[in-house]
DNA sequence: CAGATCATGTAACCTGTTACATGATTTC
DNA sequence: GAAATCATGTAACAGGTTACATGATCTG
């Protein structure tokens, strides 16, 4: 339940509803991780239950009230126990290499396709995490003053490109092997 | 549903059971993709009832059956029709980096600990993709002569090892910026 | 006038994991 | 004597996605 941690982690900045959340979620770590707003609340309330986090109504005529989820100090503890735990290498699940796998029964061209289209959405992700991200990270910086704490931010962020440039590189080194290939 | 296709997949070089079919995964993708035994099991069972696969019993004494089954026409086509479906970009999920987000609130050698773990990790997983996982697929292209396919298998491992190697520098490049900050 | 934003949720479904059940034979 | 191999499964649970429901205000 690494979802329960993410939203203590935001929570431990500043009190949040669960609409705030799914943003942050949206603009600071949709790059290795996110959640719907229908995983979101239900989450929030058992957490409420489990005493990790406490609620204040803020009422509202014309919208649903903004429910404000503030961490507790047992929400620390479990957080601060949760960082410290060493993490297992994280396990892979990658369908398109299913799809190369078995790509034998296929005829080059068809494997072309599906490897450009491949390259073209990572080379498209890379370009968005340089720009758009990196910006959703500086401006929160700027915003927050929070330096250090974004130094780590920025730090998930180049992994992320470097995992897109894994990819680009593997495309292209695969789309010439298989180019020289004679298709019998 | 990608479960599925692998296993279309493999029982399109041989009909196999459930068992057979849960080794191919653990020496063939488990880099990429694996599924227990009672996962398999049932999806067998509702492949066979959609008409993809048909199962042959070969009667044992001291063992439960075996049951075998045949890739159909049917599974055949819809194996290629998902072969050739372009494939979305992966959506990752690595709760690892939720942590390395939130590190900000941890001690400099608390980071480093948890960076070590993972460099650790993935050097070892690298090493066995070199060694054993590659092995695993020599041996699978000698006993089955499949020089075009096993050039495909071979294609995912290089995918495997690239990932590792991205890790592994993001873990050194980490640890040595984090060694440089203050940890004030 | 359509679509995004704000703001909450519930219910059904899909996929995958863990635990449980059985039991003979082979290997260390 | 313990653990791995062969061979099948079921049941409960966990996590996440999609669809549905409501409804005002703001933006293009």
């Amino acid at each position: 339940m690494s979802l329960k941690y993410a939203l203590l982690g935001f929570l431990s900045y500043q009190p949040m509803t669960g609409y705030d959340l799914k943003q942050r979620f949206d603009h600071s770590i949709d790059h290795f991780w996110n959640a719907e707003l229908s995983q979101i609340y239900p989450t929030l309330t058992r957490m409420k239950e489990e005493g990790l986090l406490t609620m204040d109504v803020e009422f509202q005529d014309d919208k649903p009230n903004r429910k404000v989820y503030h961490i507790t100090n047992s929400g620390r503890d479990e957080l601060r126990h949760w960082l410290l735990e060493l993490e297992d290498a994280p396990q892979i699940r990658i369908s398109f290499l299913i799809k190369v796998f078995f790509a034998g029964m296929l005829k080059k061209e068809d494997v072309l396709a599906q490897l450009q289209h491949q390259l073209a959405l990572h080379q498209a992700q890379l370009v968005d995490y340089q720009e758009t991200v990196r910006n959703h990270i500086h401006e929160n910086i700027e915003a927050t003053g929070m330096k250090r704490d974004g130094e780590f931010w920025e730090l998930t962020l180049e992994m992320g490109i470097k995992f897109e440039e894994g990819w680009i590189e593997w495309c292209e080194e695969t789309i010439e092997k298989i180019e020289g290939m004679n298709d019998e």
